[in-house]
DNA sequence: AAGAGTTGCAACCGCCGGATC
DNA sequence: AGATCCGGCGGTTGCAACTCT
């Protein structure tokens, strides 16, 4: 048995609202102040509405000193910045937006943005294959469209984290030391916003690859942390995990300043020449697998520059209780012995040495769960 | 000119969590 | 403690306006 419905459904008008309708809506608001019951207040003001969508109307609508559409590049900037950093979470990226609403952000994500973005990316790639193609080198793109598809939204993603965490944030007055540019910044703007963070999460320790997980046990949810990824969530100065395994060749990182919170890996395509074709045949399936689970698990289709966003939201949506805490993922993180980030071997080997051994993909957090996102250079 | 296809956006739907009873 | 109510949210839909052929 559902929920009882908020209102007589039969009863109440559907569709775009009269001029008649706002008005008696809006001067009894601005008579009366806020309403405090909006599910009584169109039998109150006479409105065949449901309380809702009255809200709705005067949220989105009439509400005074509301702006619709005429985005400014500085407000694309915010957005995107925001969209990075806590997904699609449109209250909260309109709160830092004066005047806009959640809606009209998230329309205009959905028709404009989303696609200009993209549409940068799709040009830099032809671009990019206009001159591998002249320069006759390895390429892996032209053998395989998933590999091309996901190495772009490798690069891209870090490129759009650079250019977009440089975007000031409108509400940010009060604390002018917030930037989205470094992790823990953005946690506190996280926390500020209302993020559920473990309240000491910039002071506990973060162990290192010494101190890793023994025991699959210790991959349950425990201490008082949240995971920082809960909901839609990519840091600003991190890859999603899906774009770090695409770029888990060997060596196909630039780890310089890996020791820096701010490091962003990027991956560097022309690196690849350097691998013999057996060492790039041993990822090029992996990538193919991470690949198709990209592209049928996202509505995007092969929207590459959405990939990043799609993998919290399955992280967070599809995957009850996810059992990684960040306490693990940094521990698995850092490895020190090599200065290079871990490979995706380097978590099957981990989970391989755990009690009860590897079950294979089905047992695989990472398999199953391409969507994860790792921060690079967590100190 | 007209029909088909596409885009933009207002509005709706259903779920969730906090507050209250 | 559990049920219910309500506000808030993100995803989705429907349709008018616009563009293309």
């Amino acid at each position: 048995m559902g929920r009882a419905p908020c209102c007589d459904k039969a009863n109440v008008k559907k569709g775009p609202w009269s001029p008649e309708e706002d008005a008696t809506l809006k001067s009894y608001i601005e008579e009366h102040g806020p309403v405090g019951n909006w599910i009584a207040l169109p039998q109150k003001i006479g409105l065949k509405r449901c309380g809702k969508s009255c809200r709705l109307r005067w949220l989105n609508y009439l509400r005074p000193n509301i702006k619709h559409g005429g985005f400014s590049e500085e407000e694309d900037k915010i957005i995107c910045s925001l969209y990075i950093n806590i997904g699609s979470r449109w209250s909260i990226i309109a709160a830092q937006l004066p005047g806009r609403t959640d809606n009209d952000i998230k329309n205009y994500w959905n028709t404009k943005l989303k696609k200009k973005l993209w549409g940068k990316q799709r040009n830099k790639e032809h671009h990019a294959r206009k001159n591998n193609s002249k320069r006759g080198s390895t390429n892996i793109s032209s053998e395989n469209d998933n590999f091309s598809v996901i190495s772009g939204t490798a690069s891209d993603w870090s490129e759009l984290q650079q250019e977009v965490t440089k975007a000031p944030l409108a509400n940010m007055n009060q604390n002018p030391n917030l930037t989205t540019s470094d992790q823990s910044s953005v946690w506190e703007l996280l926390v500020q916003l209302g993020g559920r963070f473990s309240p000491n999460y910039n002071q506990e320790p973060v162990p290192t690859n010494t101190n890793m997980v023994q025991n699959r046990n210790d991959i349950i949810p425990h201490s008082s942390y949240y995971n920082p990824f809960e909901r839609n969530m990519l840091l600003a100065s991190s890859q999603p995990l899906g774009n770090s395994l695409t770029g888990a060749l060997p060596t196909l990182y630039d780890t310089s300043g890996l020791d820096n919170v701010n490091s962003t890996v990027v991956l560097d395509p022309n690196m690849l020449q350097d691998f013999s074709m057996s060492e790039v045949d041993k990822y090029h399936g992996r990538l193919n697998l991470l690949s198709d689970g990209l592209n049928t698990s996202n509505n995007y289709g092969t929207d590459g520059m959405m990939n990043g966003s799609i993998c919290s939201s399955a992280l967070s949506n599809n995957y009850e209780g996810s059992n990684i805490i960040w306490e693990e993922i940094s521990s698995l993180l850092a490895d020190n012995s090599t200065c290079r980030p871990p490979l995706l071997c380097d978590y099957e080997a981990h989970y391989q040495s755990l009690e009860g051994g590897w079950r294979g993909p089905e047992d695989s957090c990472f398999e199953d769960q391409p969507r994860l996102y790792v921060p690079v250079g967590h100190s």
